[in-house]
DNA sequence: TTAGTATGGGCTGTATACAGTGTACAATTT
DNA sequence: AAATTGTACACTGTATACAGCCCATACTAA
């Protein structure tokens, strides 16, 4: 019985997809770190909910290679190796340098304006050291480019793989106040888009995200 | 932190997994058409188990993208389009492409004398014109190429992808049994791979890619 | 000690009960 | 007849009960 213990609102989606997405959070920001056993009947209670919709929040969380399952004895939150995300930014350039011909194909005005408020924002956040704001506008601001494509599935695989490092955030970002040359990278691609200039954003692409890799690994090796 | 030891040996599997393949076969296969209502009571009564597992099954193929579910209504086993066709193959291609060179390293005589064997099997299967056989050979075929990589990821998002064709793979199969030239670069292949020609190889799988999409693209047209 | 063996608790796997919502269709009204 | 309301039914959403496995711990025997 739904006694409206989650209160925050959504009350549109199923108890699963507010457990699922409550995990996934906990699991992004670090608060149940790779090798974490997640017991259902635990998490069931502290979500103060029964464990039905956690196991099919868990079996979603499976599916996504967030959680391993082993057989009786519950999923674990799943380890990051140097190779994974080698893999993960291999993966996410070459989707990347599939969908941008249509990114610049169909770009409009509204669009560009819409950027570099996104931009104006994170010049703030940027100025102020604000990493929580700035990884926020930083997501924005990546997804926003990316959803400009057509490429539904393709793009679903570049998400799917950012939601793995995602995990990094907190670190990377940090790092990308100090590295304000991003943040100019950022401008630039909003120049390059406005002037269509598919060449010019590739390589920049490239380069802003083995940037970004580059952090992303220096943030795994550290956390040993 | 789970640090416990647990059997490798693979078990019996849950029956939220038994339902999952099942299911996933029939999508597969065309016996759950694209548009088809997967009703909980029904197939769970059809399958002899109970709704818990087999809602655990549907949670997965969702997430899979096989199925879509929509709110308080159950799931829809969703509908292709010719785009999605599009899509899935120029994925494929791509990540073809960068396993290709650590599949070409990492190949051994004992994998070239596999893959004949395979070969050989397939030729009776040609011969013959037996296209259930060949179907299944021919993924072992490629899934074996495939599998000679040691990128993990990449490989996951081909057969992500490659689980989506599979649909119409009954189709296209025939056509390929009509179609001996592909049967011949199956057997270049291997003698490129012997040869450990990378280039060679990424310029042979591009064409057959291509030569298995346009089928695939008339199969899904014919549907209609 | 060391190995082998009970045994109890914790947790997963599955079934089932029940609540609540949407839908189809009949009944009623205009 | 068209629109509206009422109502039963079908199906999903969630909770809960219960069985069985696995591991830890304790206990026994050599």
């Amino acid at each position: 019985m739904y006694t409206g213990t989650f209160e925050l609102a959504e009350e549109s989606k199923p108890i699963r997809d507010i457990a699922y997405d409550r995990l996934k959070h906990a699991i992004i920001t670090g608060e149940l770190p790779a090798g974490a056993r997640i017991v259902e009947t635990t998490y069931a209670e502290q979500l103060h909910i029964s464990r039905t919709p956690l196991r099919e929040a868990l079996r979603k969380l499976e599916r996504d290679g967030l959680v391993e399952y082993v057989l009786r004895h519950g999923v674990v939150v799943r380890a990051f190796t140097v190779a994974d995300i080698e893999e993960i930014f291999t993966i996410r350039n070459a989707m990347m340098m599939l969908i941008l011909p249509s990114v610049v194909e169909r770009v409009t005005a509204r669009d560009i304006a819409e950027l570099r408020m996104l931009l104006s924002e994170m010049d703030v956040a940027q100025k102020e050291e604000d990493a929580d704001a700035l990884a926020s506008f930083n997501r924005a601001f990546h997804s926003k480019i990316e959803h400009l494509t057509d490429k539904k599935r393709i793009l679903r695989v570049i998400d799917d793989q950012e939601e793995y490092i995602l995990r990094f955030s907190a670190i990377t970002i940090a790092s990308i106040v100090r590295r304000s040359k991003a943040h100019q990278e950022h401008h630039q691609m909003v120049d390059l888009l406005e002037r269509h200039d598919l060449e010019g954003l590739e390589k920049l692409m490239e380069h802003h995200l083995e940037e970004s890799k580059q952090t992303c690994l220096a943030a795994v090796a550290n956390r040993k």
